[in-house]
Order: C-alpha cells, then sequence, then structure tokens
DNA sequence: TAGGAAACTGACCGTTTGGTCAGGACTAGT
DNA sequence: ACTAGTCCTGACCAAACGGTCAGTTTCCTA
C-alpha cells in the first residue's frame, strides 16, 4: 500500500480510538512506521490529514442522503430502502462516522467536520419530515441514533460477537420494525 | 459559589462540549475566572479534576443499576420503571453521561472513565438479559442508546427546542413504546 | 489585633505539540 | 553519467501543555 493511503487508513483508526486532539501527528507517524515529517509532506497540515480521512465518508453519506432528500420518506417501500441503506452506510463507514459523531464542535478547524454536521442536519430533515407526529419524530430519531451509537460502540468497544454481515441483518430487521413502528399504523405494521 | 464547584462545574460543561484532551487546565481556569495554578492548588492533576467532576454523575448511575441488577426486568411494570429511571438520570446527568460515552479509551489513566465502562457493562447485562432473543437484545440496545445519544446530542448540538420537563415527558414514551415492543407480545403490549 | 491556615498568583520548568527546513536517498528519463 | 522530481528524514522552532514552587493576599479565630 502507498505510504500516503497508508497514514490515511492509519490516521481514521487511530482517531476513531482516541479522538483527534488525542492523537498527535507523531502516534499517527509511529503506527504507520514512518517519520512524522513525512506524514507532514504528505498533508501539510493535520486538518488537511483529516479531512482527506474523512473525504470517504462524507462522500458516500452525501450521496446517502441526495437519493432521499427530493424522494422523501413517504411509504413503506420508501423507509425500507432508507433504513437498509443507512445500515448499509454505517458498517461501510463506521470509523469515519464515529469520528464526525463524537466531534461535533471541530468545524471551525476541520472543514470536513463542519460538512459533516450540514450532513446531519439534512439527515434530521429527512427523518423529521417524515413522520407525523413530534412523538414520531421523536422515536424515529432514537432509533436512528440508537443503530448509530450501538453500532459505533460495539466497534469501539470491541463488544461485537457477531460477524459483519449478520449484524447488518440484525440491524437493519431491527431498525425497520422501529421505523415502521413509528410510523404509526396507517403504513400497516402491527 | 465556592471556586472549587465552580471549576468543577466549569470542568464538566468544557468537557462535554471539546472532549478531555481538547481541554485544557488553562482553558477550564480562564473559564473559571481563576489562575491555572488555583486550578490545580484545588485539584492536584488534570485526572483528579475530572474525576471528581464526573463523580455525581457516577454515582447516580450506580444508584440506578444497582436497583436493578438483582431484580432484572422481567415484567411490564420492571421495564416501565426502568425506561423511566433512565430518562431521569439521562436528563439529570446528561452532561456527564456525554463524556462517559465519547471517552472510552481513557480508562487507564482517569479511573472514573474505568469505573464508568464497568457500569456500561452491567447495564448492558440488564437490558441484555432480560430480553428472549437476539434480535430483541439488539432492539433493547438500539433503543436505550438512541435514547442517550438524541438526548446528549440535543444538548451538545443545541438543537432542543422543547423543554426538559417536555422533552423528558417524550423520551419517556417513546422509549417505552420501544422497549415494550421489544418485550415482545408475550408482555402484552400491542 | 496578632497569627496561622486556606486561597490564590506569577514565574518558571521539562515535555510535547504542530509545523519548517535543508538536505539525503531513490527512481526514471535523457 | 547527468538531471529532475518524488519520497523521506533528523534537527530544529515557537507555542502550548501539565505541573511545581515561592511568595502574597484573604479570612477566620483567639
Amino acid at each position: 500500500m502507498p505510504t500516503r493511503d497508508l497514514i490515511l487508513q492509519t490516521t481514521l483508526q487511530l482517531i476513531a480510538k482516541h479522538g483527534i486532539s488525542a492523537t498527535s501527528v507523531q502516534d499517527i507517524a509511529a503506527a504507520s512506521s514512518c517519520s512524522k515529517a513525512n506524514v507532514l509532506y504528505h498533508f501539510s497540515h493535520k486538518e488537511e490529514l483529516i479531512d482527506e480521512a474523512l473525504a470517504g465518508t462524507l462522500g458516500a453519506t452525501a450521496q446517502f442522503i441526495d437519493r432521499f432528500e427530493n424522494r422523501g420518506l413517504v411509504g413503506v417501500e420508501d423507509r425500507k430502502d432508507f433504513t437498509e441503506g443507512l445500515v448499509d452506510l454505517l458498517v461501510e463507514h463506521r470509523r469515519g462516522i464515529h469520528i464526525v459523531i463524537t466531534h461535533p464542535y471541530l468545524g471551525a478547524s476541520i472543514p470536513a467536520l463542519a460538512t459533516a454536521r450540514e450532513l446531519m442536519a439534512r439527515m434530521a430533515n429527512i427523518v423529521a419530515g417524515s413522520a407525523t407526529s413530534e412523538l414520531d419524530r421523536i422515536r424515529f430519531g432514537i432509533a436512528v441514533a440508537g443503530v448509530t451509537y450501538a453500532l459505533v460502540s460495539t466497534e469501539i468497544l470491541e463488544l461485537a460477537t457477531l460477524g459483519s454481515t449478520e449484524l447488518k441483518a440484525f440491524l437493519t430487521e431491527a431498525l425497520q420494525d422501529m421505523v415502521l413502528h413509528a410510523a404509526g399504523p396507517q403504513l400497516g405494521v402491527s
């Protein structure tokens, strides 16, 4: 693997574990088996490094949101697609998602985190706009936040006993139950 | 307010916002309108300061867990008590809970976070032990994690439009729906 | 009102931080 | 063999970090 890619991957891993400010450029260099100066040769600043490390996650998230922003979540099918896609996204990009979620306040210095915050707002709008009552909104939000956090914490706390595909299937099912339940009886789920 | 208490409160607030390693003793001192040396007069080390700042949250959490550890969550009443108590706990101690949740890896240097991790494991056991299937466990876990994260993120992201009591009522209702739903039809909820 | 404890501060220390820089290796084209 | 460009490093820098310490202020009590 090219050094540059190795550094990016290492960055994602370390920062997901310890947080941004607890992870020094020196730490990343050591874990990548190269010098600190080399890290700062490939990425001129720490912020830029983090920015690029999160680019994949943000791109995939934006793409996911785009798919539902105009379409909305009006029917059962939409919601099924949404939950399935969301779990896919979370499983695929759990490290990046975790970083974004646990650093809501660094948007000023790290552009990727500012972008992430906008994305989260758009996602919240999709979720909120589809619910019929305040309680439904909250229920829907809890389900989405819950699956996000549950997945992320099993990753971080190494609690996962299930394989990735198994976990994905379980999460999708659980989330769909909740979301469809939250959608209320008019969507035809007991 | 005594300087000592002011420092503790300020610490909780700043660290909940920016994270532990992103918050310097100098930051805390400035926000408390005193000198850095004074902070380190009252609390000999940064770790000790954080430890004491989290003491209240940990105590309340331990008390909550004790109540349900032997008793379990066997019936509808138990689960209602549990969700109600949990929401109370989360609303009361959201800052502390948020700190604990977002710093899973600092247990080695900060005893309070090691304790917190044990508490989380015990809580997970209570939740897991009460479910009848793997899917139920996950559903239950998502609901608990979801309400935790939802509450915490509205605090941190300042998204809360509802008052504290209103929010608490909504969360309790939503969580109970999910948890009772997760408990399966044998507990008598549609 | 004298005195001792508690509260508090500025100056300082060693270490670590993100970042710079001059220069050494390695490769590829001529 | 020369050269140009990429990759990479050790040495270095100013700033910020957690923490120490000698000394001053504040406050309560005898």
